[in-house]
DNA sequence: GTCTATAATCGGATAGAC
DNA sequence: GTCTATCCGATTATAGAC
């Protein structure tokens, strides 16, 4: 039978996950404290090795759930359509899943080189699972015509570049909402690896 | 009478700096000692504070430098022409300089969030020197009609995303050289801009 | 200018009570 | 599952000899 309230533990360990983004976002994963994250969470900082061997793995944890939820979520994204639309609908797709996770995407890329080989070889075979997508839409529109570009692969190292440095700036209280950058970087990105007539 | 050699001073110093920049790029700053940064320079960690107050402004230093000798070095740079050639000029700009200095880009980048609240305001301003030469480069194209885009703003935090975002990627012994960087850059850029005909 | 020695604090991780 | 107490090593920064 299904449990109708999550234990403490499913309750503590999205919690100590949480509090430890937000810390590390905001200061650096050496720089952020077990006993820090204790306090965040409300415990004390024992409790927290039931919840992780030990902090690089939480750190890991961070990382690899970001990449993998982003996997998700872009599976569930409908992208169809010509290579043009294919590729404003991931223009769209990335830029809504990526603004609302500031913190995320900053520990995902930032903390990369405190990971250990192993861990790091995972992240960055999930990156690139995420950058295949791109790439599969920019070969298409290679294929039928309708793109052009000098190298595809630079192609999309750029594009992703361009699109989650929105996450430096934007701000939801700022100038643009976020359909209005929405439609700034469609017209960027289409522009530039639109075929010219 | 000018001194014919260096002191101590004149060469430890720098020593300290590079040392510094090195280990904070691998590791970051909070996960560097000031005994590591000692050990790679070759001298004791007591040694070290004869060239800075501390481990924060030793920090600021190093990103405070690297903006004033990118501004310094964009000032000397040649960017003249119609726009098109301008935007040209400074995409070549800022590839040549940013790409052969990784290490300085990753670490003012990332360790922004590290520095005191008036340290920050330094960095910030010389940050957004920059960022106006680019702006000015393309209010001169929107005025002459040689270039079209949505918001200027966005667009010039969107090249500078985009343009620095090689230094994530590029290797000098990889598939492809600086100079044919530089040509997939220009080639996405200028069209990213252009106005349609 | 550099060294050694030291102060004072803080770090990750663990053991055992409850 | 959480707490308290603790181990033991590392941290920044300083003082004073040379």
């Amino acid at each position: 039978m299904a449990r109708k309230q999550g234990s403490h533990s499913d309750i503590t360990g999205p919690k100590v996950r949480a509090a430890a983004l937000s810390l590390i976002a905001r200061h650096g994963c050496a720089a952020v404290s077990m006993r820090q994250i204790a306090a965040e969470v409300g415990v004390q900082v024992g409790a927290l090795y039931n919840y992780t061997p030990d902090k690089q793995t939480l750190l890991f944890d961070l990382m690899r759930r970001h990449m993998e939820k982003l996997l998700a979520a872009y599976a569930e994204t409908p992208i169809a359509g010509t290579p043009t639309q294919q590729l404003e609908a991931f223009t769209r797709f990335h830029i809504r899943y990526h603004v609302p996770r500031r913190d995320e995407v900053f520990v995902s890329y930032m903390e990369l080189r405190n990971l250990s080989v192993d861990n790091f070889a995972v992240v960055e075979g999930l990156r690139r699972n995420y950058e295949d997508a791109l790439e599969g839409i920019l070969a298409a529109g290679e294929a039928d015509g309708s793109f052009a570009f000098e190298d595809r692969k630079v192609t999309v190292l750029s594009l992703i570049a361009q699109l989650t440095g929105i996450t430096n700036w934007y701000r939801d209280d700022g100038r643009l909402t976020q359909e209005q950058v929405e439609e700034i970087y469609c017209d960027l990105v289409r522009r530039s690896v639109a075929a010219v007539r």
